[in-house]
DNA sequence: ATAATATTTCGATATTGATCGAAAGGTAGT
DNA sequence: ACTACCTTTCGATCAATATCGAAATATTAT
């Protein structure tokens, strides 16, 4: 499991910390692309997926799953070609060891 | 008051996090330097400060102590011509807030 | 006043890391 | 097979920042 350290350089970033709200407001599962189950307006189905909250390159976006999922703070399952993400509540509870003194 | 990226960025470098638990375990004031109040084994006077505590040179504390108190995470203050440092738990409440979805 | 000590400021260096574009790798549909 | 699409890998670039030493500032002691 990671350390602390490594949690909070994955979410000191905010580019990354975008990524995982966009995640984290998804719910259980959010699609990388747009088939994906989706959070707030868009009703699951409509343009709302990472790489359109957070505009930047593709290429960017992987990068930052990959710290994240590093950190251990979201998992990834790739169906087809379609990553999806949830949140990874056991790192949330890290932060808050970290919070309470351990 | 900072915001959650600022306080992410203050503790993910591994020796800002380290004066961070320094100031932290000493209770409500810990010494910057060899008088002050300090933690654990040092029973308040011994040489258990932060600069001992972490190696690096003196104004590296001072930039790390100053990034620390911009994140909201310690405040200062300096008599004499030692500074005393605490935790300010607004921040750690910040962090909470986080952790709980806001 | 002088000396010693504690901290800060400044400038320089070196490392890290965020970002992108291009190309490659897989997967689904025709 | 071929095509279209999603994602990843690879290099390169550029900005941010951790670190230090030297000099400056400020305070206490002699």
């Amino acid at each position: 499991m990671p350390d602390i350290i490594t949690i909070f350089k994955a979410l000191a970033d905010p580019t990354r910390l975008a990524v995982f709200n966009c995640i984290r407001c998804c719910g259980s599962t959010c699609g990388y692309t747009e088939g994906g189950q989706c959070c707030g307006d868009c009703e699951g189905t409509a343009a709302c997926y990472i790489r359109c909250q957070v505009p930047c390159a593709p290429s960017t976006i992987t990068h930052h799953l990959n710290e994240l999922r590093d950190a251990g703070l979201i998992e990834t399952e790739k169906r087809g070609r379609v990553v999806y993400c949830k949140v990874k509540p056991e790192a949330l509870s890290a932060l808050g060891a970290f919070i309470t003194g351990k």
